[in-house]
DNA sequence: TGAATATATGAACAATTGCTCACATAAGGA
DNA sequence: TCCTTATGTGAGCAATTGTTCATATATTCA
């Protein structure tokens, strides 16, 4: 009984293990969120298209802090542009970051 | 048209800006999960209860390392703790961990 | 073409983070 | 009680991060 448990916890080391890389990106992505103007951002796009300029008027960081976290963010893939003339809009790419965000919230609302 | 998405814009930049603390600490809840030795601590406990030395064991980190991780978590109510003589058996709270990384498993997944 | 507006980018810097090392604390067994 | 094992903690440090400032690029309009 004892040395079944010690099997299972071996299996789950080694699972975890074998899967470094996976769970890195994992990381990886989870740090995207982990930032309170970048979260912001996402959740401001998921409401609407936004440009940069729009973006850094409620943020209370310059345009070129928006610009920078824009760039971490489409650099991800979680966002993509569209110029329209001086403007750049940015908007989500796929539902999965309203997702995310979602289950945070979730786990916030307690 | 053009004014009523202005106004939109508008109403969104508000929201968020009056929930300015809610986001922060969502930002908070995600950087928890955003770091890689954190993550596997977590998914490993999605599987079992481990004790310190059974996690140090498969991260290639120091036990103090991951004594500090832990103590980061249980302050934020991510696992808890129980004692067994010399053994402290750290779990998850509850099953908000696992929805989340779950959630993110997806998007990787693409 | 030249001025104005919108966005991007690189350098620099303070703040935060995750780790190790050394040591403290706690429990069990001889 | 003393030794051993398991875990916690504080100081210190290198690496990373988020921001600002100055400047570059791109587009529109007169």
């Amino acid at each position: 009984m004892e040395k079944e448990n010690q099997n299972a916890i071996l299996k789950i080391q080694e699972a975890i293990t074998r899967n470094s890389e996976l769970f890195e990106s994992l990381a990886q992505l989870y740090k995207l969120f982990g930032d309170a103007s970048r979260i912001k951002i996402l959740v401001a796009l998921t409401q609407s298209e936004m440009c940069v300029s729009e973006i850094s008027e409620f943020l209370s960081i310059t345009q070129s802090a928006v610009s920078h976290q824009l760039r971490i963010l489409k650099s991800s893939n979680l966002v993509k542009t569209r110029r329209d003339g001086k403007n750049i809009y940015y908007s989500l790419t796929d539902d999965h970051v309203r997702t995310i965000i979602d289950c945070g919230m979730e786990h916030i609302a307690e």
